[in-house]
DNA sequence: CGTTTAAATTGACACCGTCAAGAAAGAACG
DNA sequence: CGTTCTTTCTTGACGGTGTCAATTTAAACG
């Protein structure tokens, strides 16, 4: 019935995966390579393969960490902001554009479909589901059409959802260049005004 | 002083550049590899090395090769459309989505800088810049401070920018489902409409 | 022609992901 | 205790990659 054991398999798989975790945050998703896990988390280049089938599913399970994260932040975020559906809106927002920022590489791993297909792992689409359902929840509370909760008006929805994510995506890449100055705080600042902008836009 | 010759320089370069498209648009980014491009050109494993200093170089071309074509879309469509600038606007975001759409190896390898870092690539970086002025320009053209042509407010074109970028990029990866459609049609015609209701807010 | 210089090739090295077979270790049972 | 069985891990191999180095081939020039 296996009571203690001196490291278990939990034990093993929780190294492999910080392991990639490090690797990724240290030298970019390309740094991940299998055998450089393996190294890492002090096992031999093969072990990894008894935990995950192939390279993809450990992507895939950080992906979902990262939709996991993305939920906290943007729940936490919606909570603190004040009681008005333009103020919830813009939280979001900015919740999103905080966590591309702070976590580049795993957001970079969430969107990019040939790293990791989510629909080929039930799991983490759910994750990445329940971040979308919330989006959609938030940002779609107060459309036109909304009495009928079965199918909401999705066009303002994603049209939002939209403006965040390019933003998100064009600062990561550093399509913005330097117009905005290159610090971390500079950069947020930046991103808070231009999604204030886009936010009061949409208010109407 | 060299007059005709069989098969010049320009010749295998271009044979290597266009296996590298077809190897990309077949296969993905990731189906590039230098191998697998000089064998198609007809030349040997270490041949492309004598016209790319290494791979991201190659990708470098095709980036650059791409924001000239983005250029051209982009060009022909506010040249169509009718003379108001809530039609140029519109004009300009559906060129730019239906490039994404129509192209989407080449636009994911413009837009990440992991896979080209465009300012090691001056000419590359020119072709980009070219075009991302000309966005500036088109967009910006009715902002409120843009009588002095030197610093117009980034901000509103930053944002209308960010929310063509960001519906092309989760149109690309697939993040919006089959909620629009599947087929390509149904696609840009979702886009379209997306993009309408977001400029139509960003028109006051 | 020979000589010089550029171009292209072959070969090697260190990686990579992953398949396959074997070794080691532990549990189950007599 | 020993034996068997099963799960876990390792070692080894294969074909692929990008790229450096040395070498051969081809072109240009005198």
């Amino acid at each position: 019935m296996t009571v203690t054991r001196a490291i278990s398999r939990d034990d093993v798989r929780a190294s492999i995966l910080q392991a990639s975790i490090s690797l990724m945050n240290e030298g970019g998703l390309g740094a991940l390579s299998m055998r450089e896990v393996a190294r890492r988390a002090g096992v031999s280049h093969q072990a990894p393969y008894h935990y995950f089938t192939d390279r993809e599913a450990i992507l895939a399970e950080l992906a979902g960490d990262g939709f996991d994260r993305l939920y906290d932040y943007m729940v936490s975020a919606i909570g603190l902001a004040r009681n008005a559906r333009a103020e919830k809106n813009r939280a979001l927002g900015e919740a999103y554009i905080r966590f591309a920022l702070n976590n580049p590489e795993v957001f970079r791993l969430m969107f990019r479909v040939e790293m990791c297909d989510l629909t080929r792992y039930p799991v983490a689409k759910a994750k990445a589901d329940r971040c979308f359902q919330l989006v959609a929840d938030t940002l779609g509370a107060g459309t036109a059409s909304t009495t009928d909760k079965t199918s909401p008006d999705l066009v303002p929805v994603i049209a939002a959802w939209s403006a965040a994510h390019g933003l998100a995506t064009l600062m990561l890449e550093g399509k913005l260049g330097d117009a905005f100055g290159d610090t971390m705080d500079q950069r947020e600042e930046a991103a808070r005004r231009i999604l204030a902008f886009t936010s009061q836009q949409f208010s109407k």
